[in-house]
DNA sequence: ACATGAGCTTACTTTAAGTAACATGCCAAA
DNA sequence: TTTGGCATGTTACTTAAAGTAAGCTCATGT
């Protein structure tokens, strides 16, 4: 348990990776801005945690908050650079699913 | 908060990958077999919890467990084709870290 | 008999995620 | 002018996951 030889920046990228929906939320935006509830809706998160992601992508730089004036008010959110930089890894990670996670059970 | 509508290959891919330290063991075992305190003193993993993500990749058939009953016993762990298939994505990874992830601060 | 090393496991604590109800700001209908 | 509804959160509380530390097992070596 002592501390990490590896390279820095692969652990930050695995470590925001990582963490639970983030990867799911950059592939949804990777089909263009979206808002708060259309995100919510496109699979299982909770409001609660769907905010707390946001706030983190976009602290970490990945994703952008627009906000709308509208009425009701429209907030889009979207991929910065950084952000859609991540559409090769998520092009692996569904090449990967595709090859090897069988569409009925796991093997 | 209903069901998706995505992929559901690449959110199951997206599961085993977000769970915390996979990616990272993963990772390090695309650098040949390695046995248990080996993996465990390459990042800050707990024993605990290391033992249970190679039970979950060994489950998902990502990775496999050779006893070689020797003493002290040896164990070790490699990955299996489909665990050797998760490689591009790794190395997607890596670019996009290298590219994205400044060495001292994130942006 | 005691100690050692690898690989866990169990009991307990802390942190993260999930649930549900409520706040806000604005407008429109009753 | 109160009521309600939509969109985006936030707060309070519960459950699940991760971290910590100690202990177990097996075979051997002293």
């Amino acid at each position: 348990m002592n501390e990490t030889t590896l390279c820095p920046r692969f652990e930050k990228g695995m470590q925001i990776l990582s963490k639970r929906w983030t990867g799911l939320i950059v592939n949804q935006l990777l089909n263009g801005p979206q808002r708060f509830c259309n995100i919510e809706s496109a699979f299982p998160i909770s409001g609660r945690i769907l905010s707390e992601r946001l706030k983190d992508l976009e602290f970490e730089g990945i994703v952008k908050r627009d906000v709308y004036p509208e009425t009701p008010v429209r907030i889009e959110y979207s991929l910065t650079e950084k952000g859609k930089a991540l559409a090769p890894v998520m092009v692996e990670i569904q090449n990967w699913a595709q090859e090897w996670l069988a569409p009925i059970q796991n093997q």
